[in-house]
DNA sequence: CGGGGTGATAAGCGATCGCTTATGAGCTGT
DNA sequence: ACAGCTCATAAGCGATCGCTTATCACCCCG
């Protein structure tokens, strides 16, 4: 399996013939066919045939299609990446899971950013237990999230990021806002209620999910949205309860309608930590931002409420996942 | 550049040693450390250098980790993904602009799943103007979002999915709100307040970022959230007035505190579309969701307030970018 | 039935790949 | 300074790649 060999081959599915790919190419017809064949046999599957009005994809080919033009772009995008990086800014890629990638990081980057010095930031999402690995591959720079640490997390360095405080809230006409003013709820009393969570608690690593599991919420009562403001919202339109970091909810400008629950054993005193490779091995951008995070600066922005950015400064997130 | 090539650097990049990858990959060092050097040779650049305490990467080589790495993994997920073709359920790749992706198309695809047929559906974002290529090169099947046409959409067929008005709504609180209980406003009058929008408006054919480009919104005013949930809730806690499809706002349950402007040209009549490959050309899964698009269940599901799903079914969002 | 198009196959050829063993070159540390 | 580790380089060899031209097999359409 060739990259010349998947380029023909995509080529041949966007155009649904070969003699066209074969001219697009500047190369012969066999050429192009001979390539198809060779990856037809080593893949034990006709990718692409013959049909009325142009070659057809076999489902095996749909799938490689996909995957082979990736591959393909990848390539070239290789050749450039690598000519662009002479003079370019030094880059600093930051992973974190979805809760910390949607509240502190992004403030925390463009604190960061706005620091001055020459570093482009990325920021990316990964599940707690993918970082540990990205980070030893030197696909990412900085994880911020769980503490790392055990078998899977040697060479690496976590240091305290964020310090704050687990609750679960819910909108003011909850009833258990209404029946308990002031009384204390045990946590096993809300295991039959709705929780609404964002993608973080399908991280079985993630202090939400583990809350999930010690409560003993079943499955069906767990509502799974793609971000925290979501699941917030429900909350306040009264779908059910949320577990929410408490700075998040309360400090938020006053629109929020939502009210802690007096829980025994809440709020969670938790903490949020920024790993990277230890000692040298660690990215000089990496290091900068480690000595960024002990400042005033830092502190005070990951503290303020949420807040958009200009459009000329928003990237939209891209979602990591480790390729193995 | 050969994968053979890459798999050998991103293993010394991962090691931190050319012996140790040499030894992981059960060949002799020099014939990694040839792989290496080929490499170096074709892109000009060191890759990958001595250090005091293993390799350390040159800028160059650090870009390089990140799409060596996922060339890499795209090979052997090109063989099983072909194996796995064999009897599999058939696959709907479906594409949707951010906005789309975070409201109908969720539930349209749950009920397009739960309608039985065994087909699985994944859904990505991607841009406007992205889309028409992601359906050309058969990287998608089905795209949802503004209606394609024109020069670059050559062979696609776009059929109406979804009407919508969109409207500017915001708390009601707002001094917009408080002074006009009934007056009309114009959109120009709008042009200095904040706007809190999600990444679709971004995009420079999206109806949103065409609504601000109209009003004569400046840079300075408008802030771009990660989610439709999050530009809401900004807007709930009186930061700014955001643009928002009525039915979402409004249907939601009653939490929602949001209230729509009365401005003079509002609300905006549009329609989202899903567009397809035209005739046969056209997958067969994505003829089965373009039948099911106009059954009332589907008009129906679209139509539901935002909800959570269940973790088990629960699929992180996927942001496709266009390689060329 | 016989063009004119398609894609598949065969034979051949130079360049490169991927690997080996042997050896050089550079740094570290007792 | 020397051994001991590291990575880089050289020479060589078989297999494969990537391409060519020539030819065959198929199918639609007059």
């Amino acid at each position: 399996m060739t990259l010349t060999q998947l380029e023909a081959f995509v080529l041949v599915a966007r155009l649904g013939s070969v003699t066209a790919a074969a001219r697009t190419l500047g190369v012969s017809e066999p050429a192009v066919s001979g390539a198809l064949a060779a990856l037809r046999q080593q893949l034990g599957d006709a990718l692409i045939e013959r049909g009325s009005g142009g070659m057809v994809l076999t489902p095996g080919g749909q799938r490689l299609v996909g995957i082979a033009s990736q591959m393909v772009a990848l390539g070239v995008e290789a050749e450039s990446a690598i000519r662009q990086a002479q003079g370019a800014p030094e880059r600093l890629r930051v992973v974190a899971t979805s809760t910390v990638a949607e509240s502190v990081a992004p403030a925390l980057l463009a604190a960061f950013a706005g620091r001055g010095g020459n570093i482009e930031a990325s920021l990316s999402v990964a599940s707690g237990v993918e970082m540990a690995a990205l980070l030893q591959d030197r696909l990412a720079d900085v994880a911020l999230g769980p503490r790392l640490s055990g078998e899977t997390a040697a060479g690496l360095e976590s240091v305290p990021l964020f310090r704050y405080r687990l609750v679960v809230v819910a909108a003011p006409s909850h009833p258990l806002v209404r029946l308990n003013g002031s009384a204390g709820l045990t946590l096993r009393s809300l295991a039959g209620h709705t929780w609404l969570v964002d993608a973080e608690a399908t991280d079985p690593a993630s202090p939400v999910r583990r809350l999930l599991d010690h409560v003993g919420v079943p499955e069906s009562h767990i509502s799974v949205f793609p971000s925290l403001a979501a699941a917030w919202s429900a909350a306040e339109a009264g779908q059910g309860i949320a577990p929410a970091p408490a700075h998040l909810v309360t400090l938020d400008g006053g629109g929020h309608s939502l009210v802690p629950l007096p829980v025994e054993g809440l709020p969670l005193e938790l903490l949020w930590y920024a790993t990277s490779l230890s000692g040298e091995r660690r990215t000089p951008a990496a290091g900068a931002l480690h000595r960024f995070m002990a400042t005033p600066d830092a502190t005070h922005a990951m503290h303020a409420p949420l807040r958009g950015v200009p459009p000329s400064r928003f990237r939209p997130p891209v979602y990591v996942t480790i390729w193995r």
